[in-house]
DNA sequence: AGCACGCCGACT
DNA sequence: GTCGGCGTGCTC
């Protein structure tokens, strides 16, 4: 037989088969093949009768193992064709990166079992007395029917094991899969526990198929919901993929899944060294793990016969991939969620704008969980103008109010929270007296300040104007642009309570691998009073003893210069407030902004996401911004910046001309990309928005467009992109 | 990505 | 004469 494999190398002119004859090889093999004089690992994707090349065809060396289902080379397609990426770059997403640095880690395992014509009872008398790991080594294997060497010698020791395979008493034999023997239980008896709502969610899902989005405000209990349905596909014999935020997945996640589904569940997050992210991701392809918990990524789980997806948090910006390969998680998860006839459930507090019209159109099933559980309660946001604030004589980062607010609970022995934005860098420009922020005339987008050229650009459509010096609405000559950082407000407070223990966190404080955890676990034990942090204190943490929250800066995000911001905001404002939620205490939340009546801080305080949503998505309708329309832009890269300035126009001139015939271009354009200049390549961009319908084919047209331009220029097609720089 | 082949300049 | 520069092209 002849077999098609694509061997593993990242380059554009091997983004296609090699054909190597051999027999008996399943697809999805990994092998070893000779390609040129140098023996590679390559992974087998097709078979055929003959071949285009008879004289050059070379043998497959060496069959490692069989890492890839048929699930997962549909998935491979799919992927090579709606993101354009190359067959090895789906194929690298799909297997864990030790089985690359590595080609002789083999994907089977050693078992041991004791040999069969072995008298236990007798094996044991024989050993010498001092051997005691070996007799505890053999007592255990009896008891049970094997298990594998790595979890033997961690238990025994490895030299035990090894003097007993040495006496012939024990036996290993290397295996590719053990399915583990699965125990039935029932959840009956959580299911009892579970209120009205969470029941029908539990019920609607568990005996569905398609997309369910559940929005359950915080607290309102959606980790019982999804352990419950997790339960069920469970005792259906089906596997289930749960994916979270990066970021959330803290101990207290570990420990609670832990806690209800033992070692059924398998965790892939960024913190995983390779052996051990190789390891849970071979308990997932044994059969052994049933459960994959983790980021992003653990949306690839070598997971057979997938009974449920679940994305939490389905707002979270970070599942989608914004460096190569980029992919939207989303859409895999609809894939493979498809594939297996299977739930995809998607959860939020807040949900993304798009879904939440899907939602509301029928092509997703909506469920709510509207009432937090009586632990919760949600505390009054009380908004407070920073503009009074100045105008009145106060410059600093904090309000009079938030002082008086941070001193009580100071008093009282409670906690604060404080909580900046990361996003701050960006700058824009603000009127400290009125809020006035210039816009584009030609997007209603927020315009950006360039040092550079000390002018004020639209990132959407290249257009720019001049600084104006005074605010053309009030006259006020306090226009400027400026951030805060965590530092300076971690010393403002140390000026005002010199007694008081305050704990920062942000990306300086948190460099060192597990300098996350600490610090909150400092601050959950109560050693500070007071925690002043970024984005990273937004999501999962449950501290009973915060009374405060303080959001000081979020302005900045409602003003970037993306189509988003307000869904941002809102989004953020909602996930900071929920982390003062506590029902047996007093609390509140406190919102300092220079904007005091913009409508996202208007709903946001009253909780109100259906208000948000229905103004959010006339504003998209009338803007003609996703999900109306399907932003794509075409990036150019390159040291040459004449050869990059010349393709960009061909290529724009192509579809510029394509965009008049076809009425399902809303917009397009060329320009320098707003960051023009990284690591000295210079940086080109083409933006524009079509009508989602005909999207797809727009798209791909667009990538074969792109394959068109020289190898001298690196050139990047994004759908929807994350950020315009 | 490697690794060959190949066609010009300056060396014992 | 030949050693070696890295441009170009190929790998089933």
């Amino acid at each position: 037989m002849i077999y098609e494999v694509i061997v593993d190398l990242a380059t554009n002119d091997l983004d296609r088969t090699f054909d190597y004859f051999g027999d008996d090889i399943s697809l999805g093999s990994r092998v070893v093949v000779e390609f040129g004089r140098k023996k590679m690992v390559g992974f087998v994707i097709g078979e055929k009768e003959t071949t285009q090349y008879p004289d050059k065809i070379k043998p497959i060396v060496k069959v490692l193992d069989t890492p890839i289902v048929s699930e997962m080379l549909e998935l491979m397609h799919f992927m090579k064709k709606k993101y354009n990426l190359r067959f090895i770059d789906a194929l690298r997403l799909f297997v864990p990166s030790k089985m690359r640095s590595d080609a002789t880690c083999e994907l089977q395992r050693v078992f041991i079992t004791i040999n069969n014509d072995i008298d236990v009872a007798a094996s044991i008398e024989k050993l010498s007395a001092r051997a005691e790991k070996q007799r505890e080594t053999l007592e255990y294997l009896a008891r049970g029917e094997g298990e594998y060497q790595s979890e033997l010698s961690k238990k025994f020791g490895a030299g035990a094991v090894s003097a007993l395979i040495e006496k012939g008493i024990l036996k290993s034999e290397k295996v590719s899969v053990r399915r583990t023997p699965f125990s039935n239980f029932s959840c009956e008896d959580v299911l009892h526990k579970l209120t009205k709502d969470q029941l029908n969610a539990v019920k609607a899902v568990a005996s569905g198929s398609g997309v369910f989005l559940l929005h359950g405000v915080t607290g309102s209990g959606k980790t019982e919901v999804y352990q419950t349905i997790i339960d069920k596909v469970l005792t259906e014999n089906k596997t289930a993929i749960m994916l979270v935020p990066e970021i959330s997945l803290t101990p207290q996640i570990f420990k609670l899944f832990r806690a209800r589904f033992g070692e059924k569940i398998a965790i892939l997050h960024s913190g995983l060294s390779e052996g051990e992210r190789f390891d849970e991701w071979s308990r997932l392809y044994d059969g052994e793990a049933k459960i994959a918990i983790g980021a992003r990524s653990a949306i690839f789980a070598p997971l057979k016969n997938v009974g449920l997806i679940i994305i939490d948090e389905e707002h979270d910006s970070s599942y989608i991939s914004d460096s190569n390969p980029r992919y939207d998680t989303k859409v895999v998860a609809k894939f493979r969620a498809e594939f297996n006839n299977a739930p995809l459930l998607l959860g939020s507090a807040t949900p993304e704008i798009e879904s939440y019209m899907k939602a509301s159109s029928g092509e997703y099933n909506l469920l709510t969980l509207p009432d937090r559980i009586a632990k919760f309660q949600q505390k009054d946001i009380e908004i407070v103008d920073m503009g009074s604030e100045f105008r009145n004589g106060n410059r600093n980062i904090l309000s009079g109010a938030l002082v008086d607010a941070l001193r009580t609970i100071i008093d009282r022995g409670e906690q604060a929270i404080l909580f900046l934005n990361r996003r701050g860098f960006s700058s824009f420009l603000m009127c400290k007296e009125c809020g006035y922020i210039p816009k584009c005339d030609a997007c209603d987008v927020n315009l950006t300040y360039h040092r550079a050229v000390a002018r004020l650009k639209c990132h959407y459509c290249g257009k720019n104007y001049t600084v104006p010096n005074k605010c053309p609405k009030c006259g006020s000559e306090h226009i400027r642009f400026g951030r805060t950082g965590t530092e300076q407000v971690v010393n403002y407070i140390h000026e005002l309570f010199p007694e008081t223990k305050v704990l920062r966190m942000d990306v300086d404080t948190t460099s060192s691998k597990g300098a996350h955890f600490r610090i909150l676990d400092d601050f959950g034990k109560g050693k500070a009073q007071i925690l002043v942090g970024t984005q990273m204190i937004a999501k999962g943490h449950d501290f009973p003893n915060v009374t405060l929250v303080g959001i000081l800066d979020v302005d900045f995000s409602l003003f970037l210069d993306d189509y988003r911001a307000s869904e941002r905001t809102f989004q953020l404002v909602t996930q900071v407030a929920g982390r003062a939620g506590r029902a047996d205490k007093e609390g509140k939340v406190l919102l300092q902004t220079f904007v005091p009546t913009h409508y996202v801080f208007r709903l946001a305080k009253k909780y109100d996401y259906n208000g948000f949503f229905e103004k959010e998505i006339n504003s998209r309708q009338v803007t003609k911004f996703p999900p109306f329309t399907t932003i794509v832009r075409i990036l150019f890269t390159s040291e040459n910046d004449e050869l990059a300035f010349s393709e960009t126009k061909k290529i724009y001139q192509i579809l510029k001309e394509e965009s008049v015939k076809n009425k399902d271009f809303v917009y397009i354009n060329a320009m320098r990309s707003p960051v023009n200049k990284i690591k000295n390549k210079t940086r080109y961009q083409i933006l524009l928005r079509v009508y989602p319908g005909n999207a797809d084919s727009i798209i791909e047209h667009i990538y074969q467009l792109v394959a068109t331009v020289t190898n001298e220029i690196q050139c990047f097609v994004e759908i929807n992109p994350q950020s315009l720089n």
